[in-house]
DNA sequence: TATAAAATCCTACTTAAGTAGGAAATCTGT
DNA sequence: ACAGATTTCCTACTTAAGTAGGATTTTATA
């Protein structure tokens, strides 16, 4: 699905659905008066706004749990060299930020491939952002 | 300031604002009834979803506007290359994926080199993830 | 103070990545 | 229709990355 048709459904279903809120009250399900109507602005408006903090609350939260499980496994100086790979390090590179010979760097880089299961260093960059541990 | 702390302020002051909101019913500035207290409790859960889905939003519409900064220097081709690059697949795996030989793959690598100013595949991927075309 | 884990380094490999320098086909906008 | 960009593919090459299988030295910690 292309992003304007998704752009689309999200706010149209959400139109419909404001929409049919408003038409409640048109229905006298509910009989509100223009003090209560207030009422229920301001504690939308609060609500809305609760709702963006939390949503942002829990996507934080969400990135930050997941970095405890897979940072046990690397250890402190494997960490240091996923970092550098991850920005774009030759192993060379590495070992003369890290004052460690290339072979080091290339043990090192081999246990990261082992420890995160991944082939290659790019993928290994992918799986340390998507634990965030990178 | 720590996780800890942060979830106790976020929380704690939300709960504050959440209480002083029931607060304001009982001082009787805003008489209700049984009925507009469900009508509340529903529009109060619409809008909390609805600032969630809002949130979600534009945190995924403001990757997108950073995108189209850098696209432009990039071809079609290059991107989709560029994309299974920071998935870490190999060459080879890029080629069967993509249904090219695995020479036309390493030529589009080198563009793409030379284009985002990279010397590795990997620092590639962290330009491409700075400018949000990745 | 043992001892396990971590960190360091090596040789000798194999495989993947990247470069240089083409050439041809295909698409795209004017 | 045609120039310019894109996409495709190639050979022959160099360089970087990664593996296998060690060995030695630090460094926590039970």
């Amino acid at each position: 699905m292309s992003d304007i048709k998704k752009t689309i459904i999200v706010f149209g279903s959400l139109s419909v659905v404001i929409l049919l809120l408003f038409q409640l009250e048109k229905w006298s399900l509910f009989a509100l008066g223009s003090s209560e109507n207030l009422f229920i602005t301001i504690s939308g408006i609060f609500f809305l706004i609760l709702g963006m903090i939390i949503s942002r609350y829990f996507h934080i939260k969400k990135k930050k749990k997941k970095r405890e499980l897979a940072k046990s496994s690397l250890s402190n100086q494997e960490l240091k060299v996923l970092m550098l790979v991850a920005e774009g390090n030759s192993n060379k590179e590495i070992a003369q930020e890290l004052f460690i010979a290339e072979t080091t760097v290339k043990s090192h880089v081999s246990n990261i491939l082992i420890k995160l299961n991944a082939k290659r260093r790019t993928e290994a960059v992918k799986i340390g952002k998507e634990l965030n541990i990178v």
